[in-house]
DNA sequence: GATGAATGAGCATTCATTCAT
DNA sequence: CATGAATGAATGCTCATTCAT
């Protein structure tokens, strides 16, 4: 049954939220899914590859919902992605955490690269009506501040993000990129 | 002599920058810190405490050069702090590194909210030049980016940043925050 | 297998016998019992708990053949108990030196509880034939000498219990708590 | 001063009463007595040796007041000795516990032997007024009774010793020890 | 596919003891 | 005599992983 192995990953998922990849053992997953040690090696082969299952499925889901934002036009789309990050975080918090909390160097990162290079795409597209600023900046200056929120949010010092909140962010994240102001 | 201790924290250090604070081991401090386990135990009781006192050593470092900035002018000061940021996330990537990456829920918090308190002090002086945000958007939009870029950088992603990125990511949160645009 | 578990406390009640609770180490009954480290935490969760184990099931076993007795006439059970004593003692002596040596304040308690009871109840059903005492008296008046001679014994102090010491202790004890003597 | 080597005294009595020769630390002994570790060493030279202190001055003391009680008649003596212990541990719970619970198999038997002598010699001196019973079992009949009775009142299992508890055992081992009885 | 007993390298931590000041 | 930093061998315990049933 695909069950168990769902079953596990949920289990996992909690887990981590919980305590962190690191101070999550097999035997609370275990515990949690009520699968048996052999049964999770059995589907999974090892904790790291829970947590790789676990994040990938994570990423897909975040991105696949992103890539449909940059269909729109330059300020739809800017104040679009704020808007998404938040909402996203604040409706799986969990994954969020996972996502944000532990790293994963593994080589997920091809992930990251195919939305990177999609977001560069789209930027190119609307080079004329944006800010002349570097990959790497432009990023940092529409994903951090909405990245810091969620932070904040998943940390437990903030309440969930409210609309007002969502269009303070996505005011100033087009702000700060869109072009025009000398 | 307080010389051991400090050259147990300076172990420790690069151990957690290198290692993460999960992995790195008690035996590896000594080895790299030259004293013996019992003395590592005399001055700091456990491992987890020697993180305690290097988070708090970190974070009393990097705030107290932020507070400074402060008693400029609204312009300067949101530009001085996302300079401030990049350089001493550039200045000190091992002490950053464990200040960005294991979380410290402890009660180092009251550290954080002393610097809170401060910036929203400022923002209360400066009112009148700036948007009218709700505080953690504030607070988001300004160190967010800078916060993000550094995540990147310290995971290798990015290169030291350039003045090119000071200037950008200075600029862009001046544009985000100032008031006046409508 | 109920072996192993049977052997881990087999190992442990030999080690504490010869060693006591606190200088035994996990490694010498992981030595003697075959087992390794890891399945005796399985089974057990920790030194602590094979001691409770091992206390358990020695009171248990003591406390059954203990029972019986108390449904013989007042000498009888009165001497048999002073012999019973004496010879489980002979029979098991590292039991007896683990029952007698290491405290075991836990919550083992509810166990002698019931042996209490039990003989406060065949107590109040001789009264007439025996000394009108308080059952705490009593209580260290049967017991008391036998369990001296136990650790003298068991201390290396004396001979096995020869037939004339039960004889000498279980009369004594009969004339110390028999009735009649104003 | 003499004064350091009697707090230190002071303060390893107490641990010892409350968690045990082996789970007393050093350190704790130095917290409570305000000595240093090294003062500690340089009085004692070794935690054992702090026990041996402890240990000989309490038999010292228990058995001045013992022997005194060899130089009543029979009867007097017997039920003094019952009333003595009593009334011994009850003034000396610490001690007491320290005497009855850690096993002390050094060379202070000698301590021992020299009392197990007074009390061999008086026997002899009044044979002929009790019962022809072996040494140990005389003894153990004596003594054993009140030595349980102490430990479960040292186990917080019973109240202080009631004057009606003294009679008790005093008057069952005068019995159980007297001769004439056929 | 499922189960859970077994494994053992690895780790944090304790603590009696030493010794330079 | 006093101090307390330093030492390091010893110990209890964790936990990912394997494998026979």
């Amino acid at each position: 049954m695909a069950d168990r192995r769902h079953e596990i990953l949920r289990a996992a998922l909690a887990c981590f939220g919980e305590r962190g990849y690191a101070r999550t053992t097999i035997e609370e997953i275990r515990e949690r899914s009520g699968a048996s040690v052999g049964s999770i090696y059995h589907h999974f082969g090892g904790k790291e590859q829970i947590a790789d299952a676990l994040y990938t499925e994570a990423l897909r889901d975040y991105q696949s919902g992103f890539l449909e934002l940059l269909r729109e036009d330059a300020e739809r789309a800017i104040k679009g992605i704020v808007r998404y990050h938040l909402r996203w975080v604040d409706a799986n918090p969990d994954l969020a955490r996972f996502l944000l909390t532990d790293r994963r160097p593994t080589e997920v990162r091809e992930l990251n690269r195919a939305a990177f290079d999609a977001l560069e795409c789209w930027r190119a597209a609307h080079q004329d009506e944006l800010q002349p600023l570097s990959f790497d900046a432009f990023y940092a200056v529409v994903i951090g501040p909405a990245q810091e929120a969620a932070r904040h949010r998943l940390a437990g010092r903030t309440q969930s993000p409210t609309r007002r909140m969502e269009r303070e962010l996505a005011d100033a994240a087009w702000r700060a990129v869109k072009g025009g102001t000398p």
